[in-house]
DNA sequence: TTGTTTCATCGCATATTTGCGATATAAAAT
DNA sequence: ATTTTATATCGCAAATATGCGATGAAACAA
């Protein structure tokens, strides 16, 4: 009934999987990728460089946002976003640890 | 009108989000750890793990499949499922590859 | 004041995901 | 041959995601 389990697994995983459900969309990826290039807060400029109306990405943005990893303030008439810098860290860090924490645990010969 | 547009981004744009898309639940997180945590080949052993109907829990096992992070084989009454190792340290080299070209992008100051 | 620009949000349509009971399948056990 | 066991798949319901036109809101320009 599509009841949502979601909560009844380890915050870890929990974590884990919502950083992973931010860039699960090649928008979202492009998205951050723009931002990092453009050294600087950009605002509509997005849009024009991704191949979605502005509603979208827009929309893009702001899960970016929920997810952290991005900021965005309002200037004037304009809306400022940039890379939470030190939350993007800490998605890598996640990241790294869990494939780390795979490999440690790696057999030396596999089964299949 | 939900037209799928995914294929308007750069094949590594789509290849990471596709492997996020993988461990965007925490039930697949959940897999892969069990999967690494047994050492060996299980079987139905992830059902009673995780809080979900082995129905689910099938599903989720073919998606990491599909996404190429586990490997499955039919053993006579059973299935045997193993981390595709190599695969999980491609996905794993991408995201660190995603994380290191942004932060070589990083401002000295950021704007906002 | 009246437009114009920039962006967020609403409302809708469609697609995809999540979850599971029921059933199918195929090997193994009796 | 029949039953049991383990697992995949089907079919459904509900939830969530994707996409965008239309509209709203707020700053700015005329």
């Amino acid at each position: 009934m599509a009841v949502n389990k979601k909560q009844e697994f380890s915050a870890e995983e929990v974590a884990l999987s919502e950083f992973a459900k931010a860039l699960s969309h090649p928008a979202r990826v492009a998205i951050l990728r723009t931002l990092a290039e453009k050294q600087m807060c950009i605002c509509g400029e997005i849009v024009e460089v991704l191949p979605l109306a502005q509603a979208t990405v827009s929309q893009h943005l702001k899960e970016l946002k929920n997810a952290g990893l991005i900021t965005g303030e309002i200037e004037g008439v304009r809306s400022c976003y940039c890379i939470h810098w030190d939350n993007l860290e800490a998605m890598a860090a996640r990241f790294e640890q869990f494939a780390a924490s795979l490999r440690a645990l790696k057999p030396v010969e596999n089964c299949c």
